[in-house]
DNA sequence: CAGTGAGCGAGCTTCCGCTTGACTT
């Protein structure tokens, strides 16, 4: 008979867990939370329900939550919690697994939900054993044998801070709500994390139909060194001014914004340069050389193994955390719903000799790397999303194990970790200045001008010999090349010459890749929900997909309007990272939760 | 007397975040 129980938040993470501590321990999962605020239309059946006291309790019969309390000095602010339906089964088999041990071992996540969860256990098995909380951030058989020793109690300062935000999503959502029903109607929804993001949406939506195009001209220029080499060159000022080259030259009116300094070639002027040119030569004014480094970039969190998977692959985020369940439940990889670019002592160790036997020495550098997370409302309960195990299994081995999408995914998830921890590109960039003069057949003036070249020599490729990361923006790369190395003052003559109009983009609209990217950085919605919000701002008919791009709708477009009117601040995106602050003081115990919400919901 | 309209109340839905399967299109 086992003598411990151990409860963590995962069936998977049981399994493995199990493994590591044999037959003295039994190992079970919550599966999630068990326990959610009631829904108003229960709140009358409920047996806690007395309507000599509640029947003009408004905030308990709208949001399931009694604001005043018993107490007749202050606020208590009481949700009343019902176990969710979907967790009813689960009670009962933990209840069963508790009866047969000692002691209760609560292993659910370190951070603020994982606090509550464990908290919620305790309060619905009422457990007449010992029950000590437990916790690691990495499953390894050493962190949880660790973690075994080391455990404390439930910090309910983090569990009150969970109470606030769980209380503060209910009632901005279903007030937001109630507004979206009586502009949309039908079952319309607005909430602290989809109402942002759609207004995110609606906001470039607006950008783009502002926008007013501008056009310009470009000249290149193939030229020729007295030994005969061939490189391309752009030209970059006439007569000291620089020449419009790209976006960031005009505002969103399509106008120039410094336009004493910088010079648009139009059609006309573009074509006699051209003509001019032909029978000119350019003179080395300068040429710089630089060395450059480029860091590897950390190992992947939800967000940015969303957006890598999207860009490399195609498909959406849900797909994409559809295959990483799939490869996290087989043990392929490890948890796939985390905010941490954090690796553990093994799976840097893991890297450092895939790196020998894959890429070769030179590639390993004397120390392992470690990342910082930069986004403020990470929670860091687990570690990065990373091959699993103490030695990374090469994806050529897993052939016979993984469908198409499940290696192609586990292979992007190896070389990007492995990649994490390899050496930093190195080489050398050059640009290269060329003036000349131009005379032009008819009376006017002669023009100086300036040509660029620009190249780059890669000397070490570092990760880059395993892993690109792909960006959505299209800029043309150039300079890749090898810049001849000519002395100041050389004279080269000028070859093909190209004419190309351009005409200004407007901005782009979000994909979900790119949306999820920016939703990290604002710190609206959670690892777990990024992509289940994309897919209810579909769902709602708030914006639709065409190709990649995420389109709002009217209903979108119409929604937003009216929440900025009504909710103007709570709209704002930093309002979630304010809020975030504020839950960080209760969870530090600087302030009661009570406080914190009497003056969120009285004071506005 | 029949038809109309104001006013009221009941019932339904909605939030975010943590987990998986069991469902349907």
């Amino acid at each position: 008979m086992p003598k411990a129980l151990v409860i963590v938040e995962s069936p998977a993470k049981a399994k493995t867990i199990k493994r590591y501590l044999g037959s003295d321990y039994s190992v079970e999962a919550s599966v999630g939370h068990i326990r959610d605020i009631i829904q108003p239309k229960n709140v009358k059946t409920d047996k806690r329900y007395n309507p000599a006291t509640h029947e003009n309790n408004s905030e308990l019969r709208s949001y399931g939550i009694d604001v005043a309390g018993q107490s007749t000095s202050e606020n208590t602010w009481e949700p009343w919690y019902v176990v969710s339906e979907n967790s009813k089964k689960t009670i009962t088999h933990l209840r069963k697994a508790l009866k047969n041990t000692e002691l209760l071992y609560l292993a659910t996540d370190e951070d603020r939900e994982g606090e509550a969860i464990a908290w919620h256990l305790v309060e619905v098995l009422k457990p007449k054993i010992p029950y000590y909380r437990m916790v690691f951030h990495e499953i390894t058989e050493k962190a949880i044998l660790e973690a075994l020793n080391h455990t404390r109690e439930i910090d309910m300062d983090l569990v009150a801070a969970q109470e606030a935000r769980r209380i503060m999503d209910r009632m901005s959502g279903f007030g937001w709500s109630g507004v979206m029903r009586q502009v949309i109607g039908g079952g319309a929804s607005g909430g602290p994390v989809q109402s942002p993001t759609t207004r995110r949406l609606v906001e470039r939506e607006r950008e783009r139909i502002r926008f007013i195009s501008a056009d310009y001209h470009s000249l290149t220029a193939s030229v020729f060194s007295e030994q005969d080499e061939m490189f391309p060159t752009k030209l970059v000022e006439v007569n000291g001014r620089k020449v419009v080259s790209g976006k960031n030259d005009f505002d969103e009116n399509g106008e120039l914004k410094r336009s004493s300094e910088v010079v648009i070639l139009d059609q006309e002027q573009a074509s006699s340069l051209q003509e001019a040119l032909k029978t000119e030569t350019l003179t080395v004014s300068s040429i710089e050389r630089s060395p450059y480094q480029r860091k590897p970039k950390p190992p992947f969190t939800t967000s940015t193994f969303q957006q890598e998977v999207i860009n490399k692959l195609g498909g959406s985020a849900s797909a994409a955390m559809g295959i990483a369940q799939s490869l996290y439940q087989n043990g392929f990889i490890t948890y796939h719903r985390t905010d941490s670019t954090a690796l553990s002592d093994q799976a840097v160790e893991a890297a450092r000799v895939s790196i020998q036997t894959v890429c070769g020495i030179e590639y390993l550098p004397e120390k392992p790397r470690t990342y910082e997370n930069k986004t403020a409302s990470a929670q860091l309960a687990h570690e990065a999303i990373r091959p699993a195990g103490e030695v990374f299994r090469h994806p050529d081995e897993l052939k016979g194990d993984l469908n198409k999408d499940q290696l192609r995914v586990y292979e992007i998830i190896w070389k990007r970790t492995i990649a994490s921890q390899m050496t930093d590109e190195r080489g050398e960039t050059a640009r290269m200045l060329l003036g000349g003069i131009v005379s032009h057949e008819n009376n006017s003036e002669p023009q100086a001008v300036t040509f660029s070249a620009s190249g780059r020599v890669i000397t070490h490729q570092g990760f880059r010999y395993i892993y690109e990361e792909t960006t959505e923006s299209d800029e043309e790369s150039e300079g890749e090349g090898v810049l001849p190395d000519l002395p100041e003052g050389e004279v080269v003559t000028i070859g093909q010459i190209e004419v190309k109009n351009h005409s200004t983009k407007p901005p782009a609209r979000f994909t979900e890749s790119s949306i999820v990217k920016w939703m990290e950085e604002v710190g609206i919605g959670r690892p777990s929900t990024f992509s289940a919000t994309i897919g209810k701002i579909r769902a709602r008919e708030y914006a639709y997909k065409e190709g990649r791009s995420l389109v709002p709708t009217v209903k979108g477009i119409v929604g937003t309007n009216f929440l900025e009117l009504e909710f103007n601040d709570e709209v704002q995106y930093h309002n979630r990272a304010d809020l975030e602050r504020s839950l960080d003081q209760i969870a530090n115990g600087n302030e009661q939760r009570t406080e914190m919400l009497d003056r969120w919901w009285f004071e506005k």
